[in-house]
DNA sequence: AATCAAGCCAACCGCTCCGTT
DNA sequence: CAACGGAGCGGTTGGCTTGAT
């Protein structure tokens, strides 16, 4: 259609974020709050495009963020839920509100659907939706949602939503009951902060995390001086768990951001209000070293056997809004 | 020790959706 | 009601890291 784009193609910088970049953005939202991501590069000053900028607070500088090492829950809701939304990355999220959507695509397509490919070929096919859709390799991702909603007609959707939706039940059920001492997150997040794979800034937790504590701290200094991945003590993990108090501010932001184009995530919206409280149990449960995702819903969903369905969460009037 | 290949992840691009005028 | 603009989403890519030879 000929419209310009987000923004002007010269001048503005790409490729990985530098600590005073991410300064800059971090002390903007802490003031204006985010949003308006338009007029944040040239409020900061950074020559940066506002899709970049939202990128890069809503993946990795939002203060709530666990990075790496999924959990064997994490990844059976993530496997499940993909049966269910297709490549709904963000709706997917809005489920796991300490993962951002790039994050799951990325284990999705890196992991999880090898991992699948694997079992199917190995006869399991326990899973029939998110298991067939896979195509292999690298950039080969035929959109598990878009091939859904061009493949069902609405009648047929509904039919085999409903059959998903049983499927994913049964599976959910078991992923949930799994008493999982797990790989306990905190230290294997700890063990697998790569201390040799962050040489790259934008890679390093532990910049972020320093960072965010300096923004936590009042007048801490904004981490200033956080540079360089010098070794201390803090990890991806502790910094987690400092910046969940945050979650009055952004941590419902990309949850409602997604609510706002699916049904599915609508349903997380109703937890949003709830972000002291259903949240913050997860800071405790789920930073401080236990996987606890949010699944409050899913447990009432699952629990509630035959009363409130996910069709009761996910408003399901049209189809059509929803794949 | 050097080279190559594969894996992984951060970031970009283009499209779509939604709200506003 | 239509057009426009901003924001969000999903797919894809580029580059770094790690492991194998």
């Amino acid at each position: 259609m000929g419209r310009p784009p987000c923004c002007d193609k010269v001048g503005v910088k790409k490729g990985p974020w530098t600590p005073e970049e991410d300064l800059m953005l971090v002390s903007y939202i802490q003031e204006h709050g985010a949003g308006n991501w338009r007029a944040v590069p040239t409020n900061t000053g950074l020559m940066r495009c506002s899709k970049s900028c939202r990128l890069r607070w809503t993946n990795y500088l939002r203060p709530g963020i666990k990075r790496g090492n999924f959990t064997e829950q994490e990844e059976k809701l993530i496997v499940h839920l993909q049966a269910l939304l297709g490549n709904r990355w963000a709706a997917i999220a809005s489920y796991l509100p300490e993962r951002t959507d790039n994050d799951i695509k990325n284990y999705w397509n890196t992991h999880l659907k090898k991992k699948l490919k694997k079992m199917q070929a190995a006869g399991g096919g326990e899973d029939d939706g998110a298991a067939s859709e896979g195509g292999g390799g690298r950039g080969d991702g035929d959109g598990g949602g878009k091939s859904v909603k061009a493949a069902a007609p609405k009648g047929q959707w509904e039919r085999r939503l409903q059959t998903d939706i049983h499927t994913a039940r049964q599976a959910l059920r078991d992923a949930l009951s799994l008493d999982h001492p797990d790989p306990s997150p905190a230290t294997a997040a700890a063990a697998a902060t790569p201390a040799g794979s962050s040489a790259a800034y934008a890679s390093s937790a532990d910049n972020i995390a320093r960072l965010l504590q300096g923004w936590m701290r009042p007048g801490g200094g904004g981490g200033g001086n956080g540079k360089g991945p010098e070794a201390s003590g803090s990890t991806s993990t502790t910094a987690t768990t400092q910046q969940q108090p945050q979650c009055s501010g952004e941590g419902a932001a990309s949850a409602s951001a997604s609510a706002s184009q699916s049904g599915a995530a609508a349903a997380a919206t109703a937890q949003t209000p709830e972000c002291s409280t259903e949240t913050s149990k997860m800071a405790t449960g789920g930073g401080a070293g236990g996987p606890a995702p949010a699944f409050s819903m899913l447990e009432s969903w699952l629990l509630d056997d035959g009363g409130m369905g996910l069709m009761d969460v996910v408003p399901l009037g049209d189809p059509s809004e929803f794949f």
